[in-house]
DNA sequence: TTTGAAAAGGTGCTCAA
DNA sequence: TTGAGCACCTTTTCAAA
């Protein structure tokens, strides 16, 4: 576990909001100096809080307007199935997102189209020749709200 | 719809993969010129392709172990209850996205919190209490896997 | 231990040709 | 596209709180 004290939160609170401000800017916001600043920012990267930086790219933009959520269950689920499956399903480039999970479902894929017959395409050809599956339901996404969560 | 070339789509596998790299860094691998990939990159700010950028926050190391999905059904679903709950349920700090779907239930949360039992608080005195809610169930986060998605 | 001031070095952005 | 100029950002150093 790791402590954070109340400006390493603010950093964060501000960096989750817009990742790309330098650290003299983030600092004239903070009332702390820029190396200050830079070196809270360099010290989170270093114990991996901050693992990473993603662009996030407007879809609908790319010609993919439709988003659908499938919970799969697998026919058999021994160790070699699982990773059968997760090995398959990450060669499907239409699937951004997936989820190992715990319920009714064994996995959530997050699936991208570029319409409903794009998808049925996906759906009949890849998803349902993946190796173990059993059931799956499938949810059309309507639209969807990111927060930053919480933070320490 | 917006038309990119195979010079754009290469940018932006590449700055998926990189949210980092420089627009000269960027231009030597695909032999373009800097400024060259300084203006697309622009560009695909500009026209709204690239929507940001986001900063990806270890929440283990935050102290958040747990995420758990919840798919809840609404009792009753007027436009105002649908108000109702999206506005109260983004009061909720421990809640990271939520999304509208079509199916079984009317929404998908996800939620993080520190442990289990910090999981039931939330469930119990933030979820449960939340307008209009129905039916709840839970499925726990074990591993996830995250990937670009398809580019054009 | 962490800060702030100052400065060096490097890099990226911008513009003109 | 190239190259030069300029600005900003990163990184280090050092003294002080």
């Amino acid at each position: 576990m790791i402590e954070l004290d109340t400006t390493d939160r603010l950093i964060l609170r501000a960096l989750a909001q817009n990742a790309t401000q330098s650290a003299s800017a983030l600092g004239r916001k903070l009332n702390l100096s820029q190396p200050a600043t830079w070196r809270r920012i360099k010290r989170l990267r270093e114990i991996g809080v901050i693992a990473g930086q993603k662009l996030d790219l407007d879809k609908e933009k790319l010609g993919f307007g439709v988003t659908v959520f499938l919970g799969v269950k697998l026919a058999t689920k021994g160790r070699v199935s699982l990773e059968d499956f997760e090995r398959a399903v990450s060669a499907i480039p239409e699937v951004q997102t997936v989820e190992h999970i715990l319920g009714l479902y064994d996995y959530r894929l997050r699936v991208v189209a570029r319409d409903i017959s794009d998808f049925e395409r996906v759906l009949r050809r890849r998803i349902m020749t993946l190796p173990g599956v059993g059931d799956v339901e499938a949810n059309v996404l309507l639209s969807e709200e990111r927060r930053p969560g919480p933070i320490g």
